[in-house]
DNA sequence: CGTATCGAATACGTTCCTGTATCCGACCAG
DNA sequence: CTGGTCGGATACAGGAACGTATTCGATACG
């Protein structure tokens, strides 16, 4: 059967993944050695190479996992979201997208990477827009059913995903800092606020 | 005399932390090597090792350094301007914390690499803190002099911190978009706009 | 069953890098 | 001019990681 693999080799390459993920948070990508991946998920090099062909190849291999797995996460907890309840579907969207150290770290250094390889950037790009393009419609239906509407979509959606990152750096930086916290919801709340405008009720 | 260092040094390590802020910014701090940087400089490793005791010592003081200079040119750069221009002043401000490519990689790196030291990490966060401060006096006398008050002035440095950062990863995933660009000023105007309230005027 | 194939283990040579211990030259003081 | 010291160069031994070529065992299939 063309373009099926092995139970045996599946299992083989998701456990490398794993462990993978784990020395990349532990020690950073840049640090990490196809060796310590092989020894963390028990296996040999010989293992390894016979997956990936480079520590670059399972870095790009697990972004796209992880961020497809965020991607779907998100769709799924905003896809059974209570129409009624606009507030509780916000408070989901943000949650569904949650500030994770080990993950942030790893992201952080792997745009850092990508932003010096022209074909990562571009990969990179587009795997951002579709994350954004997936959260944005939840913002702008429970807006709207708040009694406003977004006039520049794109604007909305890059300002949301900005907010978010850029304050991640700053909660994960001063994490026993509540006020912290508390400005990151507000800035959340101040920009829904000005990229949408009452509507004339119906 | 005791605490000062020769020329002859000083000059080796300045031109050793030149090379090494090159280097990161090609490889990665991850992947650099001490040959490397010394390479790149045009000394041996004995030179290296006669300055700094590990690439991590090294790593630390050219971000020490870097960002010191950096919080000086914005203080610089906001000295002398021109106080019944305040639109100018905010350009200034944004002008002085360029969203320069190497030195985002560097810093994205830095900041993982002390997400994971607890110790780096609260000095990290001092050194935000202290930007923080040095920009945010312009933008509230820049908006004072617009008819605007600032209630929280915390808020709104995190704020602009946040929306600073954030969008300079979008702009240089996306060199060639100058709507990216774009909506990052707009993003800042609207900050600036819902963290301030019209005075009554005078 | 037996056999063919697939995938992980082994073993190998090589390159690169590390850190230290020592050397040598330049510069300064007297 | 001369002795001392400071600082970078040299040399050395060791270790770590690489990538490949080959072996060997397990699993699937006739």
């Amino acid at each position: 059967m063309p373009g099926t693999v092995s139970k045996r080799r599946a299992r083989t390459r998701q456990r490398l993944l794993d462990a993978a993920l784990e020395v990349f948070a532990e020690v950073g990508f840049g640090r990490s050695t196809v060796e310590q991946v092989c020894d963390r998920a028990g296996f040999t090099r010989g293992a390894f190479y016979s997956n990936f062909s480079s520590l670059d190849e399972l870095f790009l291999a697990l972004w796209e996992e992880r961020s497809a797995r965020m991607l779907g996460d998100v769709r799924r907890a905003l896809a059974d979201i209570d129409p009624a309840d606009p507030e509780s579907a916000v408070r989901a969207a943000i949650a569904a997208a949650p500030v994770d150290d080990a993950w942030y770290r790893i992201t952080a250094e792997f745009t850092a990477h990508a932003l010096r390889n022209p074909g990562l950037r571009r990969v990179m790009a587009a795997r951002e827009r579709a994350i954004r393009d997936a959260i944005l419609p939840v913002f702008v239906t429970a807006l709207r059913r708040l009694g406003r509407r977004v006039s520049d979509e794109s604007a909305l959606g890059d300002a949301l995903v900005a907010v978010h990152d850029g304050t991640a750096v700053q909660v994960l930086l001063q994490p026993d800092d509540a006020a912290v916290r508390a400005r990151r919801e507000a800035l959340f709340r101040n920009v829904l606020d000005a990229y949408s405008t009452p509507m004339e009720s119906a």
